[in-house]
DNA sequence: CTGAAAGCGCTTACAG
DNA sequence: CTGAAAGCGCTTACAG
């Protein structure tokens, strides 16, 4: 392994000046600056980040925590980090924790001790308020997609207005027995797309049921199973609002196999837009999230937050939603 | 920060001793080693990773280097690689490539010293033989999913076989006009796919026609195309072998979008079994590769390259394929 | 502008 | 079994 001191002996110079052409803070001769950038050319020398780690406490490293990379709402998301973390000299750890506290703990833990500079999380949802005392250990984070309370850095979307206009949106066509079938509501995004629902049936002076709700639902094959029970408990349906694109998908599905038309009987709105929104069949409409734009955001800010010491005050970013309109809605 | 001298001080005695309780490799005398780990837990000391690493040159990072997470093969690969690594104490950086040879040189190099004990890989294809060089430089890894010559430990499925028994169980229900949608053949994986349809075409005396095959497809939207195509061409065409879920979605939607009906006018066959292949209209027979498992053995077997120093052989892990049969296969 | 030296937090021969 | 000391590869006051 090359190090700093065969790069000074070869330059003929001492490491301190090697270390300052380097970092190019500090003013160093043409001259000698110029041999040892040769030099460490020649040497294709690079610093070793343990060591830069330890002196300055910097590891350039992000821990990104996540609940699974097997949900489809995150791969967009990690790339855009990713993207932009490589642009700046960061590098990711991934994380994934199942929502299980104690593995997120033990990451958080591990990864703390010099090993990160700061952190993305997606995991924050009610039992998670530990995450929130981080800000007492002064190590910077940024919450993404997710979110809780207004004291944290976070990158979001407008989860209300999503659904909001897409409850409207399916109103607008013609539709007059919308039900939901959403996430846990302990997620406040959840519980803010239930809202979100009520509202645009308020506004157009329609009931709103309880029986016409299910809550808790996550991943399609739950999705499908709690459609399955809306169609067998004999309810007047003709839209379903699913709060992701994978619960669009399992409703979709039981919806078939029960012999009904999409979108003539049955329509289906989906949320998040996800990579396999389009080749659903059919093309599911929808209500995209920029993942890949949040993710971006999301590392721009940390950055942000480890660079600049200086307080700088919290910002929750909340991005716009757009409907996404091809062929699941009437 | 609370560092091995704080745990020294408090338990009144010196830094090596706590350093010695907590490697555990050298003998402590009972009454000594209590204190410490009593101390160790009040204070919650982490030891500092950076430091760690410099002294002993591992980091218990591994870097993963994948073309793209949003590709729906790794997603759980990398579940199987994490949750492996993290039993084991390590922590995995995720690094995207977009197959573009920059951008691996560049994270090989940024990570190589010191920030990384060992690679996985799964980028091998024709182009990418700098990857070989690496076994020079001393640094373990290990190919995953795709690999390249025999020289380097892998993990990888009977490609051969796989698509072998894919086009004979296709064959075996009375298709006998199969079209093969097949990604890059410079990704050897690919290639040997190619090679178990034709076998399987020639067991059955049956001929093989190289207007019933395109390569180089990546992605739905291009086996979309390629399936418009073969249509447009006016081949009798009874089944469709697709080397990819990815691509078996695409191909199914323009059979759909073309007004014929799968699987009574045209059978479709996938590969990969990914996340997404049940939730297809219809459910896609399929071939599975045990991405999970795979991952886990690929981390498995990079940690003992790792931990043992000595000269272990190469190892070429290849797992076995299964037919999932659904119903996209008359 | 430049070099010698201290020190970041560990681990591990070395001596006892 | 235990402690003092050296050293991993850097960066950065300190002195010149």
């Amino acid at each position: 392994m090359i190090t700093i001191k065969d790069v000074a002996e070869k330059a003929k110079t001492s490491v301190s000046t090697v270390s300052r052409v380097l970092s190019g803070k500090i003013p160093v001769s043409e001259p000698v600056k110029n041999k040892v950038i040769q030099v460490v050319n020649e040497l294709n020398y690079q610093p070793n980040i343990a060591a830069q780690s330890l002196k300055n406490g910097k590891s350039k490293i992000l821990g990104l925590v996540i609940p699974n990379v097997r949900d489809l709402v995150f791969p967009a998301a990690i790339r855009g980090i990713e993207d932009s973390a490589q642009k700046h000299g960061y590098t990711v750890v991934l994380c994934n924790t199942d929502e299980d506290i104690a593995r997120e703990k033990f990451y958080i833990e591990h990864l703390r001790r010099h090993l990160v500079d700061g952190f993305i999380f997606s995991t924050a949802r009610k039992g998670h308020e530990h995450l929130l005392k981080l800000k007492e250990y002064g190590i910077p984070f940024v919450f993404l997609i997710r979110n809780m309370g207004n004291g944290v850095d976070s990158v979001v979307v407008d989860n209300f207005k999503g659904a909001y206009d897409a409850v409207s949106y399916m109103i607008s066509r013609g539709l007059r027995n919308i039900a939901l079938i959403n996430g846990p509501i302990d997620i406040s995004l959840y519980k803010q797309r239930l809202e979100g629902y009520k509202f645009a049936l308020k506004g157009e002076s329609m009931v709103f049921s309880e029986k016409m709700v299910v809550n808790g639902v996550y991943g399609w094959e739950d999705a499908y199973q709690a459609m399955v029970n809306l169609l067998k408990a004999g309810l007047k349906i003709d839209g379903v609002f699913a709060t992701s694109d994978s619960k669009a998908m399992g409703a979709i599905k039981a919806i078939k196999d029960y012999g009904y038309n999409i979108p003539e009987d049955i329509s289906v709105m989906g949320f998040d837009n996800s990579d396999l929104a389009a080749l659903a069949d059919p093309p599911l409409t929808t209500v995209s999230q920029p993942f890949y734009k949040m993710g971006v955001a999301a590392c721009e800010r940390l950055l942000k937050l480890i660079e600049d010491n200086s307080k700088i005050k919290t910002k929750i970013q909340v991005l716009p939603t757009e409907l996404i309109i091809r062929k699941s809605i009437k």
